[in-house]
This record gives C-alpha cells, structure tokens and sequence, in this order.
DNA sequence: GATGAATGAGCATTCATTCAT
DNA sequence: TATGAATGAATGCTCATTCAT
C-alpha cells in the first residue's frame, strides 16, 4: 500500500501544479497529469484519493512551505512593523519565484473554497493567524493603533496581496511584484491621506510645492 | 424584442444566479436553471449563447448596475477622500443586501478570469477605474500621497472587499459587511501605524494613557 | 421528463436482452446495447436509471407477461393436477419461442439475485406462488398428498424447469422442450418409483416383458 | 511442489471461496482474496492462471471432493432407490456443512457457466452422471420406470436440489435443508399424485380419513 | 518462490447543446 | 417563440495483471 517512492509523489504533485495552471482545475484532465508526469493514469490513484484531494494536497503543502518559510524569516526582524513588510515582500516574492503555483493558488483557490467548504483549510488559516499575530505583537508594544480588528486586518492584507498577485499573474508577469510590494506595505502602514496639518491646498494657477 | 421576453431573460438571469450560487459554475445544470426560471432547457439558448456566456451576462449586467449606482452615488460627495469611504460602503452593502450575486461575484469570479482569459471584462475593468478616478482626484487636490499608485490601489482595495465579503459569503453571513467597511475605510485612510511623534512607549508597570 | 415514445422503450429492452444474452450482464457493454437498439448512449438513461435497472427491467416485465399468460390459461384447466400440466408445458413453450429471453432469465437471474438481494423480486415470487396455489387446490380437492409442502415444491418445480431451459439454451436449443415438458410432469406426477405391488423382479438371463 | 506450496494454494482457494461468496465473482477483487489468504497479490498468479481459473479451480475441487464422497456413500446403499435417496441427502448436507461453498455453486456456477461455454465442466457432468447411473441400474432392476429418461431426471433433480439450496443460502440459512431432503426424495420417488386407485373424494360436509 | 508498486485498458454515466415539432 | 426528447462526446476511476526486486 505504502508506495515505493516519496519522488514519485513529488513528481505528480508538481505536474498537477503545472496542469491545473495550464487550464484550470475543471479542464484539467487527470490522464494529461499523468502524462506530465511521466506515470500511468492509476498511479495517481495510489499517492492521492481523487483529483479533488490532489488539489487540496497543492494548497496544503504549499501552504505549509510558505508558513514556515514565513515564520522563520520574520522572527528575526526588529519589530511588528518590519515584520509586516517582510512578511508582505515575501508573499509576493514566492509569487514572483513560483509562477505556476501562484497560479493555481491564486484562481483555483477560490473555485476551490466552494468545494471545500466543509473541508477546513487549517493551512490557510494559520498562515492569515501569522499576520494577525503580528498585528497584536503591534498594538501590545504601541506600534500599532489598537482600534484596527486583527481579524479584519488579515483579511484586507491577504485579499489585497491575492488580487494583486493575480493581477500580476494574468498580465504574463510583466512587471515586478517586489516594487508592488513596497507599495502595499506603505499604504497599509501609513495610509494614503495627507494628514491634515501638512495638507497643502492646491490652488488652480498657483504654483504648490510637490511633498 | 417584445416585453414578455425581456422578463424572461430576466427570469433565467435571476434563476442562473441562484443556482451557480448554490453549486458554483461547474457543478450548475442548465436544466436546473431551466427548471428554476420555470422556461425549457432549449428557451435558455434562446437568449444566452451557451453556459459560459450566461456566467459573463450576470457579471456584466451586476457590474454595470452596481458601475451606475456609485457613479451616481459618489458625485454627490463632496470631495475624494468622502466619496472613497462612501464607494467602499455602497460596495459591501450590495453585497450584503445580494448575498447570492455576491457568492457568484466571490467565487465565480477568479474561476471565470481563469477560463475567459480572452474575454475583457469591460465592466470589471471599468469599475476598478472608477476607483483609480478618485484617487487621481485626490492627488490633484493635494488631500492623497502623491506617491500612491492609482494602478496598483485599484486592486489592493478590490482585492480587499473582495476577500472579506467571500468570508461574510462564507461564514454564512452572520456579522454587519457595513461594519466592516468603516474598518477597511479607515485603515486604508490612516495607515495602521501610529505617527512617531504621537506613540507612546508602553513600559512595564507604569499606567499609560490610551489614545 | 417523459420520453416520447413507448416503442423507445421496448427497442432497448429488446436490444438489452439480445445483448445480454451474447455476452452476459458484466460483459456487456451499455453502448453496445445502445448502438443494438439504434439509439444513443444518452437515451438508455432516458428510460432506465442504470444498467442493473435495465436487467431488472427485463425480468420485471417478463416475469409479468408469463405470470399473465399463465393465470389466464390454466384458469380454464379442469383441475389442479390439469393446471400443473399445462403451467409446465407452458413455461417450456415460452422459453421455447424466446429463448433469448430464456437465456438472460436462466443465466442472469442467478447473478442477479446476488445484486438484487434487497430489491425484492416480486415477480417472480408472484410466479411461484402460482404454482403453490395449485397444489393446494389439489390438496383440498385431495387430489395431491398431503405431506407435500406447497413451498418446497414450488421451488422444486422451477428449479428443475430452470435448469432443463438452461440445459437447452445452452445446448444451442437442438431438441425440442415441449417434449422435456412432458416427462417433467410425468416424473412429478408420478414419480419415478414403480409401485411394489407391480414390481416385476429383472432376473439375469430371463427374458422379461418390458411394461 | 513443495508441501508450504499445497498449503499457499488451499489458503487461496479457500480465501477466494469466502470473498466470491460475501460479493459475487464479478464484484470481488484479487486483492481482496490476496488480503484475505494473506499472500501478496502477485502470489495469487503463481498458483491461478487468472481470477476466472480460481473460480474454475474452486468448482473443479469441489465437485472432485463431493464426487468422490457420494460415489463412496452409495456404493454401501443396497439398491437404487436407497442410493437415490442418500444422494440427495448427502447433497443437502454438505451445502449444509459449507454454505460458502453452496453460495458460490449456486450463485456463480450459473455465470460461470456462460462465460466459460468453451470450458467443459467436466466434474460437474460427471456428477450429473452418477445420478443418471443410478436411474439406469434401477431401470435394469426394475425398480424404476423404463420411461424415465436419465438424462432429463439428472437435471431435474440437479436443478430441484440447486433451486433449493439457493433458497436456503437466500434466506441466511434459517431452516435446515436435510429436512428439504426428505421431502424431496418422496416427491421425486413417489410423485405428487394420489393414486387414482385409492383416492378418495372430499365431499363438502362429509369427514373424509386422511391417508 | 514471494512481493506489491506500477501499469493502463476499459466503461458507465453525465449533461451541454440541438432541432423537429 | 417555446419545447423537451434525443444526442454523443467526454472522463474519472477501478482493478486484473505484470515484473523488477
């Protein structure tokens, strides 16, 4: 039962990433998977339960790859407000590096969360819990204002980083995410209101200097 | 095209709507939207040219309603920093008022950009630029950074009320989306950072004044 | 929902049983039957809910028709021991006239009742209840002996007309089954036995006169 | 062949007999059988040509063990008619001892039967043959009569003892089938008929003796 | 001999779409 | 216009069998 070879398992999960981000998970084809990754159509069958479970299998272990790889790379900052930006330009650098998978992430995810309602997709929870802890480390230490909802929060912060990252992906990866990335982190931190006692009011005809 | 079959487009309109709600594009029948729009199955491709084409009808017909009702809407704002907060409202409290056209917007819609990756969906795109408007408007008068990007704030704040109204969709609606809106307004507004010049460092064992 | 034609209908279950017969129920191929009866693949499931419902089918209402036939023609037999007579005759001369029918009823019921365990083969049952019916006529009228009991008999009877049909359809039908329908009632009638007191002692080398 | 190789086989045919019976040939799996004998799938294939030969080689052994019992039991019985009944009897009890086995005989010998048509069941002929035997030494004796065709009542029989057993394997075994002997031999031996002789007509209102 | 991972042919069923009425 | 019976292409999954170890 136990099958031969965890390379096999790798091999199959990555041609289902490139399959699924080739047409999308509905047109997708499981004899074309197996093509791709150069196994018979039943092999599959022994690593995975059905296509459904290979595709919740992407998210999970992608998921818990970019969470690991997200917590340890943030401990190290100084502070809740760098950790967020490094949390927001690693996002979107994995992204950059892993086109396919954003892919399928980015598209199918959604599609998915339909089919996986009672599913509880425990990975992606945890990664949102990631940055609402962050928030809260920020308002105990006063960096933070305390009126903002950790739990909205994550979810604004995600949302934004999805839809910019799919953005970027149906546009062919024409420009760079990183440069996105700054901005994200700028916006969020500092909003995009002039505060009202710098405000500067622009007169037609008047010469104003640019802040 | 006689008035008895504009209510009948409508009816199927209405009718695919609830049913893509309920099993998301894929899994809907279109004898199941036949049934539920009361009309036989041959009637639909009287009106639509074929499934695909009835997904793309409810979103251009939802975006345009809901294109028409901000514009309008926001005019009356008196500057660009209201009509933001004002936008940001309308869009949740459609959402919260269309539960089912909000489910198939959230989760049909990245599955669609998916397999209509030729199709431009006009009014998506023309509804994003209603957004990047107000922010050019604000920059002109000096009340938003310059630095901010029309282009990539577009997204980031759709992407935004896109993921909190598909976990409201998704929690079964059980809180205020209006309530959220404020949050997310704010947010955007002020940054979640609290200025230097005002923090106040909160040291163990010494009573500090809230902000 | 209701197809068009009753003759729709009877063209499957006719190209089913042909089918069936050729190759048995696991080796038969829907669309085989489908191409047999000069319909699409679809449309079987027009008519049946699946392939096990279409062998079902078949039994069912032939069951129906030899149950019908047969209660209408015995009814006019003098008596029980007449009655039991032409019932056997009878399911012989049916098998006899159908014997694709003959085939998938001999070689599939078996089969079937291992599949249709639940499903309760009413038909059949009724059948059989024919026969014990008449051999309780005959026992009131005493005509039959008591001792016999109507349900093992019942059983008896269609086990060994079951297994001459199958021996026939298997034998590629090269004799006649009317003829095995008379010894059948000879044997049951009588037995095989020869009475005691009749009993003429074969003695080697004496020359004995053959009754 | 080595002594552990006789044991390896019997362990498979008597696993194989065991899941044949629970789910039916068509529906039973190798693997299962493999699980269930505790050898490795591939080992199955040393022994079997192929799941057909298994259920092929089940019924070879066991009408070889129930041939060579019956021939054994009846050569002690001192005429036809004894030997006749003790036949039936011995068959009933050893469906009896091993209702597995009587599952499979009954259920699959009919199948079997039509996908190996090339196949001779030459046991089973054989075994139908000692019947018809029987019904000739009693002819020669004069203890039957000469108009019994052997090789009909063979079947007749046959198809009444199967018939019956079949019942009683449907009904989860809730009676005991030697009873069912008995009651069968007599029907057979005797017949069903009161003899015209001593028939006695039951006249409404008139007590009547039973025989 | 024994294993069990890997193979890949095979097929029932679904459902978007058509078209005769 | 409207109908809905008929169509038939399309595919996920199973499981008997093989063969490298």
């Amino acid at each position: 039962m136990a099958p031969r070879s965890k390379d096999k398992r790798k091999k199959i999960i990555q041609a289902a990433t490139k399959v699924f981000a080739r047409h999308g998970f509905y047109h997708s084809k499981v004899s074309e998977i197996a093509k791709e990754a150069e196994v018979a159509d039943g092999t599959i069958y022994l690593y995975f339960k059905n296509k459904d479970d290979l595709l919740i299998s992407i998210f999970e272990e992608s998921m818990d790859q970019i969470l690991n790889l997200i917590r340890g790379e943030i401990e190290t900052e100084p502070d809740p407000l760098a950790k967020l930006r490094r949390l927001v330009h690693l996002h979107m650098s994995m992204m950059e590096r892993n086109p396919r998978l954003a892919e399928v992430i980015q598209v199918e995810l959604r599609q998915s969360s339909k089919f996986m309602k009672e599913y509880q997709n425990v990975k992606f929870l945890a990664y949102l819990q990631v940055i609402a802890e962050v928030i809260e480390e920020g308002q105990r230490e006063g960096l933070i204002h305390k009126e903002v909802s950790p739990a909205v929060f994550k979810r604004m912060l995600f949302g934004a980083l999805d839809e910019l990252a799919l953005q970027w992906v149906l546009s062919k990866r024409r420009y760079s995410l990183a440069d996105v990335a700054e901005q994200v982190t700028d916006i969020f931190l500092h909003g995009i209101e002039v505060a009202p006692s710098t405000r500067i009011v622009s007169l037609p005809g008047v010469a104003v200097p640019q802040a």
